[in-house]
DNA sequence: AAGTGGTCTAGACCACTGA
DNA sequence: CAGTGGTCTAGACCACTTT
C-alpha cells in the first residue's frame, strides 16, 4: 500500500491527489499508458472506490487527467488553444503549422525582469532564442524566449536547424521539461523600427506584445516568451463565467 | 416529490441537475435565501443524498452556486472580474464605480448584426444607448448598447438621469432578465474622429473594441454591448489549463 | 468476455455557522 | 445547540472499449 506524505489533518482526497500529482511530474505515466484503473489505485491507497473516483475527477477538471470510459485514465498534454498568438493565424487552416525560423541562440546573463519571471538570482545564465514565426508565407510574429540553464545546457549548442517548430515536445524529449500551464499578458505597443521592418506594416501601425510565463506540472516557471505581431487585425474571443 | 422532465434516458443527475437550472431561472431563489439543504432536495427529488451532492457541487464548479459550510447553498451572481473592460480602468481603487454618462437613448430597427447576435427577427425594434465611461475624471470608453424590445420597454422612457452606472442590477429589477454569462471578442482598429476627439487620444493611436454579448441562465442573448477605449496601455491577462 | 470508467445508493461521522 | 455543507465508506449495477 502506498505511503501518504504531507500533513495528515488535510483532508484524504487531497494528499492522494498531491502524491499522483508528483508521481505524474516524475513521468511515471506517458500520455499514452493508462493509469492503473481506479480500482486498483483505491486498493494501493488503501481508500474507498467513491474517494479515488472523486480524486480522479477532480484532476481531470483541472486538466492533469483525461478519463476514457472503457480505455482507461491518461495523464494530459496541454494544447494552447486559447493562446493568444493562435489568433495571429487568420483563416488559416487550423492544422498547419506555423513555419519557425530561428535567428539566433546566444547565452547571456539574466535581465531584471527575466530573472524576476523565472524565479531565478540576478544575473543567472540563460538561453536567449530569437525566431520569427511565418503564417501561410508572411511574417507575423517576432518571439524572444529565454530558458534558464544549466536546465536547458543541451539547446545551447544545437544548430537552429534542427530547432522544431513547436518547441514544447523539444523541451520535453531533451530536457525533461514538460509544460503544462502558462499565462499571458497582453499588451498594445506602438510599433519599433524593427517591428515594422519585419512584419511589413506601417511604422505607424500598433503591435500587440504578449508576455508568456509557461510552467510545468509543479508550477515552477520554465520558459519565458515575448511575442510581438500586428495588432490591426488581432481578435481575440473570452467567455465569462 | 418533484417530478422530473426530460428524456428519461439521461443520467439522473442530468435530469436534476436541469431541474435545478430551470427553477433558478424563474428567480425561486435570490442571491440571499438558501437553495433547500442538501438532504431536504434529495428527498424532494427522491435520489440519494451523494447524487444530489454531485448535483450541487457540479453546479457550484459550473458557476450557478456558492456553497457555503455552515450556512448553506446559494445562486450566485456573476462579477465580469475577467472581462476585457475592467483593463481600463488603470490603478483605480477596485472598488470605486465609473461614472456613467448617457448620451442618447433610441428606438430603431435592429442592424443586421445587432440582430444576429441577438438571436431576433431582421428589422426587429430594439432600444440603442448610448454612453460614455468616466474613470477618475477621465473618459475612457464610448459604449453603445443594444436591448431588444418588448423585453426592455419599461427603459424606453426612462429619463437619462435615472440611469444606474450598473446596468445589469436595473435589467434584474426592471425587466426581470438576470445576466449570468457573457462572451467577448477583442479588435484592435485605428482611432475614428469620434473616438479621438472624445477619448482625446491622437488620432494615430489604436483603439481597442469590444464586442459583448450577454446572456441570462438559460443561455439567450440580452444583451449587445460594443465598447471602444484607448489601446496604448490596455493591458489583458490571461492564464491557459 | 474481460476490463475500463460512469451512475447511484444509503448511510456514518466531521467541521463550520449562527442563534 | 441545531442545522448546514464536507469527508468517506462499501458496495451494486450499467455503458463502453478492446481482445
Amino acid at each position: 500500500m502506498t505511503q501518504l506524505s504531507g500533513d495528515a489533518r488535510l483532508p484524504l482526497h487531497v494528499l492522494v491527489s498531491d502524491d499522483l500529482k508528483r508521481r505524474m511530474a516524475e513521468g511515471e505515466w506517458d500520455p499514452e499508458t493508462p493509469l492503473p484503473p481506479e480500482r486498483r489505485l483505491a486498493d494501493e491507497y488503501g481508500i474507498s472506490i467513491g474517494t479515488m473516483r472523486r480524486v480522479l475527477n477532480e484532476l481531470a477538471v483541472e486538466g492533469f487527467l483525461v478519463r476514457e470510459q472503457g480505455r482507461g485514465t491518461f495523464v494530459r498534454r496541454v494544447d494552447f488553444t486559447s493562446s493568444f498568438t493562435r489568433f495571429f493565424r487568420h483563416g488559416e487552416d487550423p492544422g498547419s503549422l506555423p513555419e519557425s525560423r530561428i535567428i539566433s541562440t546566444e547565452v547571456r546573463p539574466a535581465a531584471t525582469e527575466v530573472a524576476a519571471a523565472l524565479e531565478l538570482d540576478d544575473h543567472a545564465q540563460v538561453l536567449v532564442i530569437d525566431r520569427h514565426r511565418i503564417f501561410e508565407g508572411t511574417p507575423r510574429l517576432l518571439e524572444t524566449i529565454h530558458l534558464p540553464l544549466p536546465r536547458f545546457e543541451s539547446l545551447v549548442d544545437l544548430p537552429a536547424a534542427e530547432f522544431e517548430p513547436l518547441l514544447y515536445p523539444m523541451y520535453e524529449t531533451r530536457c525533461g521539461e514538460t509544460i503544462t500551464s502558462a499565462s499571458e499578458v497582453l499588451h498594445i505597443d506602438p510599433a519599433t523600427e524593427q517591428d515594422a521592418e519585419f512584419l511589413g506594416i506601417d511604422a505607424a501601425d500598433p503591435v500587440v506584445r504578449i508576455e508568456r510565463i509557461a510552467r510545468n506540472l509543479l508550477g515552477s516557471p520554465v520558459e519565458y516568451r515575448t511575442s510581438r505581431g500586428h495588432a490591426l487585425g488581432f481578435t481575440y474571443r473570452l467567455d465569462i463565467k
